[in-house]
DNA sequence: ATGCCTTCGATCCGAAGA
């Protein structure tokens, strides 16, 4: 089976590129982040057309994270155990389902802006509670996958410059050791091919043609325990989705698994 | 061509993204 995860900034801005995604890239299973639409505007009669059931949570402009399943979708639960809040508010920023014979959770970490801003100390809050979340079901036999927008650099090779970000989000010890906390649940990076260059970049910014240049960063992570680790056959960076005029400033990455 | 940012909601700009 193949599974998929996919910050696609916006469904609604999206929605015709994700559909014909759908239909290319032939995924059983698709963990979508910043959907940026309330969970009534999600179109899963769109997405029911294709042949996907839709599980979905959003609250408006802002995050937002769905999974779309071909092979069922039960046992859905939005939100983490001991998930902080942010300006008051539990933000949709995890759901969880089980898609025939694995489980996934769909997750778009909080940003953190800055290190000096309060979203620094709300990401690292978010990550530690989805270490503890995420233990029961990683130690679990059935494959687990926590995958999504982690916004975190595991490495320094995983940005096209460290030196342009030094001090920056996203490549902090405090935030690589929040990561590291994670995986210590009993979860590892499923590390993927890159289609072209040498690195599986996942995310390059709008900007300053940074994907033309490939100035990117790997961001977007699946993080497996080893029921499903043991089962992946490739994993991969779909980077020619990042292509063309209307692509999100994400590319899927895509993983396959002999279940 | 992979091409100089995009999105949303609220108004014709600002905040957020990473």
């Amino acid at each position: 089976m193949r599974v998929a995860t996919w910050n696609i900034n916006s469904l609604k801005a999206r929605l015709d590129r994700v559909l014909a995604w759908l239909d290319a890239a032939g995924a059983d299973v698709v963990c979508l982040q910043e959907l940026k639409c309330a969970t009534a505007d999600v179109p899963a009669d769109a997405f029911a057309a294709a042949g996907y059931e839709t599980a979905a949570w959003g609250t408006g402009r802002w995050n937002g994270v769905a999974i779309l399943s071909r092979v069922g979708l039960t046992d859905i639960r939005e939100g983490l155990t001991g998930q902080p809040q942010f300006g008051g508010e539990t933000e949709p920023r995890a759901i969880a389902a089980t898609c025939g014979p694995v489980r996934v959770q769909s997750l778009y970490i909080p940003n953190g802006r800055d290190t000096a801003d309060p979203h620094f100390p709300y990401k690292l809050a978010f990550l530690q509670a989805l270490a503890a979340d995420a233990a029961k079901d990683a130690a679990a036999g059935v494959p687990f996958a926590a995958m999504g927008d982690y916004n975190i650099c595991p490495t320094d090779d995983d940005l096209w410059d460290i030196d342009a970000w030094t001090g920056t989000t996203h490549v902090t010890a405090d935030e690589r050791d929040a990561l590291a906390a994670v995986q210590a649940a009993g979860l590892a990076d499923v590390y993927p091919r890159a289609l072209k260059y040498d690195r599986p970049f996942t995310f390059w910014d709008y900007r300053n043609l940074d994907f033309p240049k490939n100035r990117g960063m790997r961001i977007d992570l699946a993080l497996a325990n080893p029921a499903f680790k043991d089962a992946v056959t490739d994993a991969y960076v779909d980077r020619n989705e990042r292509k063309g005029k209307g692509a999100s400033d994400h590319a899927p990455l895509v993983v396959d698994l002999d279940l």
